[in-house]
DNA sequence: TAGATTGTTAATCGATTAACAATC
DNA sequence: TAGATTGTTAATCGATTAACAATC
């Protein structure tokens, strides 16, 4: 296997997957470097020069075969099965998330959602029941869940990050507006709506 | 006014300001870069040359006064007052962007909810009500709205976007997993959490 | 074969860091 | 003044691009 990737080249791979995904869809085969590139405004270079880190991948004369190298991303990314994860947060975020069809087909599944609220727990939220955050522990050790996702209010993000470690998580989405410690080894990817928006606004008027 | 700052600066602006709020909050006064970098895992020299570029914003032998340098960084972000924006889409996460009341503070406010489905039409969300979507030209144009929030199924997203791009709209957050094709101009924010979730499964395992 | 496109090297470009004089 | 920390220059590092031989 090849060593010390980039991870400016890892976070782009995700982004090649769900080009190549969309091509397949609109029933192509093969896709170059310049096709790729012109879809995801990225120099058709950096794409070759980004794949050839995972060997040959791509046919010359051709491009890339994309049902291979779709298959080919899913295993450099862990993603070629289905992960469990865990939802924490019950509110309309944790709900959508939990409902939502379009991990199933990109390497996740929702396999629980905690809450800490009585008024939700018990609730049915798609396919399943809303547990008590007390179960947290004894459902990731018993299930070998790894990646968690928070959907709940910062001021509590902390403590239940702090939690999660100790159940043994070492993957969380943070949905929370707010920094997080935690152990190194443990790998935490922050997602912030007004973030996004105050870079938008920067180019605005 | 300082020209042409690259946008990687550009977008660690919103984290400076998320931490230096934070700080605030817990009742300090002066930030050094140093301090500010190990909370956000970036070099203290990093942080003081991103903040160079805007002016001379600290104090020699004390730091940066917070109070100040979110002011400044409201004010290069273009924050310093509300974007008053529109939710395309009422389902979980629409509903749950416009009931979030993280945004009024950090410069955006949700001014109307969008919806095609008769069944969403006239519902209550928070303050607001579910308008129809056929309503959307006159509103932001009434309105002068700048910026668009998509939380739609992917297959509609493109459609969407071309109507928000007729009305006038400039500047979209996009969940819709796909690449949108825009005018030059309009700029285009993506969250998309199974890419997230990909790259945090490449470190698994 | 001719045309197309890869994989890869070397050159370029830009971002990060180290270091330190300036100064609060 | 002594201590601390900025702002900025120059050095380093790493990422992107251009170019082209290899090859399908």
């Amino acid at each position: 296997m090849v060593n010390q990737i980039p991870h400016i080249i890892i976070g782009r791979l995700p982004l090649y997957l769900r080009a190549l995904n969309r091509l397949q869809k609109d029933g192509y085969e093969y896709a170059s470097s310049r096709e790729l590139g012109k879809l995801l405004d990225l120099s058709a270079a950096q794409i070759r020069k980004d794949l050839s880190h995972f060997g040959e991948l791509g046919k010359r004369g051709k491009g890339y075969e994309i049902e291979f190298l779709i298959c080919k991303l899913n295993q450099i990314l862990n993603t070629d099965n289905i992960w469990k994860m865990i939802v924490i947060g019950a509110g309309d975020l944790g709900s959508g998330l939990t409902r939502y069809k379009g991990f199933a087909n990109r390497g996740f599944q929702v396999s629980a959602i905690f809450d800490i609220d009585p008024q939700k727990i018990g609730k049915k939220i798609g396919d399943l029941v809303v547990k008590d955050i007390r179960e947290l522990e004894k459902f990731v050790k018993t299930n070998k869940i790894q990646i968690a996702v928070l959907a709940i209010p910062a001021k509590y993000a902390q403590d239940v990050i702090d939690d999660l470690v100790d159940t043994g998580i070492t993957a969380i989405l943070n949905y929370a507006p707010i920094y997080l410690k935690a152990p190194h080894g443990v790998q935490i990817e922050h997602i912030d709506p007004a973030v996004h928006l105050q870079k938008l606004s920067y180019f605005l008027k």
